[in-house]
DNA sequence: ATCATTTATTTACATATGTAAATGTTCCGG
DNA sequence: CCGGAACATTTACATATGTAAATAAATGAT
């Protein structure tokens, strides 16, 4: 399991009282299976990182079907994040797919680190931009990709993810059917 | 049309000093239909302001087909942004579409404004975050919408573009083929 | 261990979209 | 203005994927 240290530090180096200030902020929380981080329509405070368990970050359709976005293991930074730097009501929910260990925070008091700890600001700046690049990768495989070639693109990003969560969730992060995916994966054999 | 400096200030205010510094950077650019901004594989060194005209950033992929990501009007920044900020080299293409005006600058001389303008590296990430926020927006609609609401939405977020371009750069866009394109517009009528 | 519930696969059919080629249309350079 | 090139639409057919329902398999609570 990757350290927060560890991981917050892969992105920048902060000076050790920033690093400090930083950790201290964060308290360790167990979630259970099925429980939710964030939801839509609120206005979203918390940020957390992810020190075991498996979450899903997923939009609902106004019809009520739901697309999953994302999944977030260790080691991941996940919140709301839209709604936390934007201050609009958030558009995602984001719900615990396991049992999991969390560290997590009120993102106000990040922002509050950054007149005394101005490399808190900057390492925030580098993890918006990793997030970025993340994103654009996604979409791209989006449209590039069919739904057997993202499968094969999912199982090598998430290996291991296959086996702790249910099918229909890594059907609705690739964009199709259970009924589908089931076809992909039988013409592989 | 709207004003870099106007533009700018909307997302932080800054400091005249640093808005001034900033807006020194950047120089007036003519481009004709046709050029690139920015090309895969090199590593991308160029931001701009789109003062008019039209620009589309575009993926390639292995066997040479287009994709369009993702168009440029007034006002809007331009760059290959994964790329200036990752220092990795640049995945993507940027192509004027229709003569151009920009207003442009090596991405490093923005960096080098971050000590003495600490507001600049601000709104640097100001600017990432509302990037990241439209491209969350566009990933959303990308797996919730089908390709005709894609055309109906892409018309609200830019309305004149469908005269100014072609249909294929709008049939890429959605991620779909002209022909299928056609096939949607003549349902609507 | 057993049974009920949830999850996964399969089947049959419907629809959206792709591909390739033919046909129309628009636009631009001479 | 003309004629060719680029672009758009249409047609016919192929394929990917969706939907709904049946069946099979896995899982979890008692």
């Amino acid at each position: 399991m990757y350290s927060f240290e560890k991981y917050l530090s892969s992105f920048t180096s902060l000076p050790t009282a920033s690093m400090q200030a930083l950790l201290n902020l964060f308290e360790p929380v167990a979630m259970q299976k099925g429980d939710h981080l964030a939801t839509e329509g609120e206005f979203a405070k918390k940020l957390a990182f992810v020190k075991s368990g498996v979450l899903r970050a997923y939009y609902r359709s106004p019809k009520g079907e739901e697309f999953n976005k994302i999944f977030f293991t260790n080691p991941a930074i996940v919140g709301a994040y839209s709604s936390l730097i934007t201050g609009q009501r958030n558009m995602i929910n984001i719900q615990c797919l396991t049992d999991c260990e969390l560290l997590q925070t009120n993102f106000a008091r990040i922002l509050a680190l950054y007149e005394e700890h101005p490399m808190v600001e900057r390492l925030n700046r580098v993890i918006a931009e990793d997030f970025f690049v993340k994103k654009e990768r996604r979409e791209m495989s989006l449209v590039m990709n069919d739904a057997s070639e993202r499968y094969a693109m999912f199982q090598q990003q998430f290996p291991e993810l296959e086996n702790q969560v249910a099918q229909y969730h890594v059907a609705s992060y690739l964009g199709i059917t259970p009924t589908q995916l089931s076809r992909i994966r039988a013409k592989k054999d």
